[in-house]
Parts: C-alpha cells; structure tokens; sequence
DNA sequence: AAAATTAGTATCGAATCGAAATCATAGACT
DNA sequence: AGTCTATGATTTCGATTCGATACTAATTTT
C-alpha cells in the first residue's frame, strides 16, 4: 500500500532532519510582527502553568540566560502580549499571563503548517511520534543537564484526589503544596519529576475518600 | 511491558515538543567556538553533494537570505572550515567544499547528544521516525513553498545504470545529465524532486545496457 | 546580623539577520 | 553585433539578538 519504503537514517540524519524541519517550520524571521525568539516567549507563556509563568523558568526552559529572556519579554509587555504581576508571596518574583492579544495571535503562529501536517498524521502515527520525541527530549535533557518541563500526568509530584462528588475531582501538586484546577492538569511545569507511571485519573484502587 | 502508555499529544504539542527539542539539542551559543548558524553551516556543506556547496543552495536550504548566507560562510572559510573554488563552468558561482578541519570538528558537534539519544532508539522506532519526519518535512515545505532536498535515492531525476560489470555501478542524474559517485547517492541535493518510488538500487526491468 | 542565594534587570559589545544596493556573469531576444 | 533580463555572490546598513557581566532587591541560611 505505502509508497515510500525502505528509507531509514541513521542517527545524525534523523537528528540532523528534526533539526531541519524545526527550523523550516518556525519561519523566516517575522511572521506577523514577531520574531522567532518572540514567537517562543509567546508560546510558553500560553502553555505553561501560573508556577512556570516566570522569566527564570522560562529562561531555563529555553536554554537562554534570565538576560536575554527578560530583555525579549519586556518587548513584548511593551506590546501587550504579556501583563507582568508581582508576586504576593514574593517580592523579587514576577509573572507573566499571556493577554488576549497574544492568545488571538497564536492562530498566525508560523509553526500552524507543521501543527497542521502533524494533524494530518495517522493517530497511531502520531501517538508514536509522540512517545518518542518524549524519550528523545528526556535522554537529551538528561545528558545536557537542563530541566525537563512536563505536565501533571506522568509527574512524580501529581497527587491525584480521584473523582470527589459529582464529577468534580480534587487534584495538587505534592511538591508545592498546592491544589491543581482540572486545565492545569495538562500545563507545562517546571516542577516536573518524571516517575508517576499509572494509568491517567481513574479510579483505580487508591484510598480516594468516596 | 513499556512502562509510559497514553501519552498522546495533539499536533501543536508536537509541533511545540519538536522544536524544543531541536532547541535543546543544538546547544546554547557557542560550542567549540562555532555558534549555532555557523554550525549549521559546516553541517551542511559536509552533507551536501558537489551541485548543491554553493551560498544560494545553502540559503534555500536554510530558509535564509543569500546575504546572511553569505556573511556566515565567509567567517568559515577564513577559520579555515571551508575552502572556496571557483566553477570553471559559471563564472558567477563558487563552490564550497569542506576542509579537514571541518570533517574533525563534526565530532564535537552539539547536536551530538541527540545522535546518541537516536541511535539508542530500537530499530524499528528509528525507522518509523525517519519516515514521519521526513513526511512532515515534505508536507511543510510544499505549504511553505521551501525548496524540498532529498538523496538519489528516491529522486525523479535519478538514472540507475544497474549493476554494470564486476561490481561497478553506472548512476547518472538525468536533470543535470551528470554521472554520479556512489557516495554521492546519499548526499544532499538541491535538485531533489520526489517521485522515484522503486526499490532502492537492484536490476529490475530497465533498459539498462547490460 | 551577616553571608549566601535567588529573581529580575540593566548595560555593553559582538554577532545575527533581513533588506536593499552593488557587481559580475549568463542567457535571451531584437 | 547589442540590449535586456535573470542569476550568483557580495557588501553595506540598521535593527535585533544574544551572552557575559555587573547590579539591585528580596529571601533564605548560618
């Protein structure tokens, strides 16, 4: 049935391919008024969750100095993509929430044709794709010695209340003490442990409080 | 058995994971005294085949200006990475080709602990990736109208001269009516254009002169 | 209270990049 | 012949980026 068989690289060609196509798909410099490293800034900050939401997490996450990642963001309060608070609990700390602005804007991201042809993936194609990208980042990180963000699912520190009453579930966040809203679930953390294993929030056999 | 199941993204979370990933993988500034465009440079012109070396080619490939292209490579050749010949054929064009000292210090490239990461992928994984990638890539540069560059080994243009005598194969490209080196055959071209579905390089039914 | 750590910002210089202009060669067409 | 257009490469310029460094302020540790 498939055409295109038989075509298999070696480790460099496939590192050397991702590395292509991410740098194809992420456009030519500005695309809509922003630039690449812009373009990123944007896209973490409407993925990560309100603990991740800072200039050093970022930072970290980009493999940048807090510099460079302060500078960018400050253009971009300054275009009111992001709206800075302090923080209340610490007065050095700030974060940042993307504004509506920036959440309309995410729709010309550059990145939509290869979103899109990922779309056009087959499911099991693209679950595949999925894992291993996920075991690629995880053994790159690990060797680079740079965090590894992920979400509550597969985090060590998830503390999964199960379902509570009337389909309202109790989740947090073992590490910082703090209970979980349900669209945090699947935010980006900084946080993040890898460990938890089990199958994704269901009630299983756990001493959950019925 | 595999411990990490359900773990499917959607296709801007991999879209979003592939870049990080390439992101993460090429390093932070410099490496070995090279930054990360320049290494993409010497990346490419070691991979690139004789008709593809040239400033405009790399740009196409890198989805950059001639300028900029050509501002990168003049560093490289007067660090000694890249040496510069003139085509006897087209007085305008130059050809770069990569010198020793460019072949050794791909050793030391960053991109190096993706390598590893991939490498240590099972086989059968490895392959599938290859394939998805290298349908993404085509998909996204068809949208983005970007120059596609592919091998001989499944390029319309490529001519099979079959398996000549005592072991000697006879290739050809039959848009630039070029014979080609069989190490060539795996080297990247400009003049990629897909179509050549066959198998890879056996005797089949073609008119070859045997 | 002092020292060390952390979060964020500011500054400076080198490098990057895109846009536009420039130059030389090649090819097409009258 | 000649002219016009297209192409390959390079240069220049200005804006931006980035890393390194220094700095301020708040927190934590000792």
């Amino acid at each position: 049935m498939d055409r295109e068989e038989e075509f298999e690289l070696d480790g460099r060609g496939i590192a050397e391919l991702l590395l292509h196509l991410g740098r194809i798909a992420s456009g030519d410099g500005l695309v809509a008024g922003l630039t690449t490293g812009q373009w990123a800034v944007v896209r973490y900050f409407t993925r990560a969750n309100r603990f991740s939401r800072t200039p050093s997490a970022f930072a970290a996450f980009h493999g940048t100095t807090r510099g460079t990642a302060s500078q960018t963001i400050k253009g971009l309060v300054s275009q009111g993509f992001l709206k800075q608070t302090r923080s209340e609990t610490d007065g050095r700390s700030v974060r940042l929430d993307p504004t509506d602005k920036a959440k309309a804007i995410i729709a010309n991201d550059p990145i939509e044709a290869l979103v899109r042809a990922t779309d056009a993936l087959p499911p099991g194609v693209r679950g595949t794709l999925s894992l291993t990208l996920r075991r690629l980042l995880s053994l790159v990180a690990t060797e680079t010695e740079k965090p590894l963000f992920g979400t509550c699912e597969n985090c060590a520190h998830f503390q999964d209340g199960g379902c509570l009453q009337e389909g309202v579930s109790v989740h947090a966040c073992g590490f910082l003490n703090e209970p979980l809203m349900d669209e945090e679930l699947e935010q980006l953390c900084i946080n993040f442990a890898s460990g938890r294993s089990g199958p994704p929030r269901t009630n299983s056999v756990g001493d959950t409080q019925q």
